[in-house]
DNA sequence: CCGTCAATTCAAATTAATTTGAATTAATGT
DNA sequence: ACATTAATTCAAATTAATTTGAATTGACGG
């Protein structure tokens, strides 16, 4: 009896290259299987969105050489305090900067995972 | 005389913790010139924006365990054809996946950049 | 040539992100 | 208490990204 190619995908005709590799790693539910759970990628692609905008990236750059109050930021980059702050509260949530009160002002800084972007993108230049 | 100090800003009231620090790196403008250009800043939020959507992470992470023609990614994520080339074509123009034409399907692979987020995504798990 | 299959392109509709300016909060000094 | 300053919040307007389904392209086999 011929026998039969278990990790054959049958009902889809594929390019004999692709075939042959999906078979090793076993087939369509061995590749899905492999791939990471919806929540992780939810987790990281929230992580790129919050960096996915030149002003922000800015910001980081400018808490990576120290940290600054908002009104440092704001003459730097010359924009309105409500999109400053807008922008501010991005990087907030994505949990790449903290901010602290001190009297009148708030000054924030990178987290841990902000300095990690940070040094990823501008090597250790600014320390 | 009293010597009046080099470095202070002089219209811009701020906390002394970030006047001190602000000084020893130059002022305003000492800080601005340490920041990345707009190109740079354009270029690295670019690629983020890439790699902001969750669909998009799971595609690279696809073809992060082996080169996929567009049907078998296709079935993996269960979407329309025309979502799916577009998701393709912002990963492709972000560089970070290029696809071959073979017969008549098209094979999509990680290129050099698209492999180096792999790695650091996802560990060497996929290899 | 014709029909089919894999994939892309296009325009319209939808949804999400950003910007804007006015109003608000909270701390500070008088 | 009051005025001032730093910063945030809010809702409306704008702009950008995504989704959808129909139309199209290009390769292949009959």
């Amino acid at each position: 009896m011929t026998e039969k190619n278990e990790c054959r995908e049958d009902t889809l005709p594929l390019p004999p290259e692709v075939e042959e590799a999906l078979c090793r790693c076993g087939g369509i539910a061995g590749l899905t299987g492999r791939l990471p759970g919806d929540d992780v990628l939810e987790r990281e692609s929230a992580l790129h969105r919050a960096l996915a905008d030149p002003l922000r990236l800015k910001i980081l750059a400018m808490l990576a050489v120290q940290p600054l109050c908002v009104c440092v930021i704001k003459v730097v980059l010359g924009i309105a305090d409500s999109k400053l702050s807008y922008h501010l509260s991005v990087l907030k949530k994505a949990g790449l900067i903290i901010g602290e009160a001190q009297g009148n002002w708030i000054i924030y800084r990178l987290t841990t995972e902000g300095e990690a972007w940070a040094r990823r993108f501008m090597g250790n230049a600014g320390r």
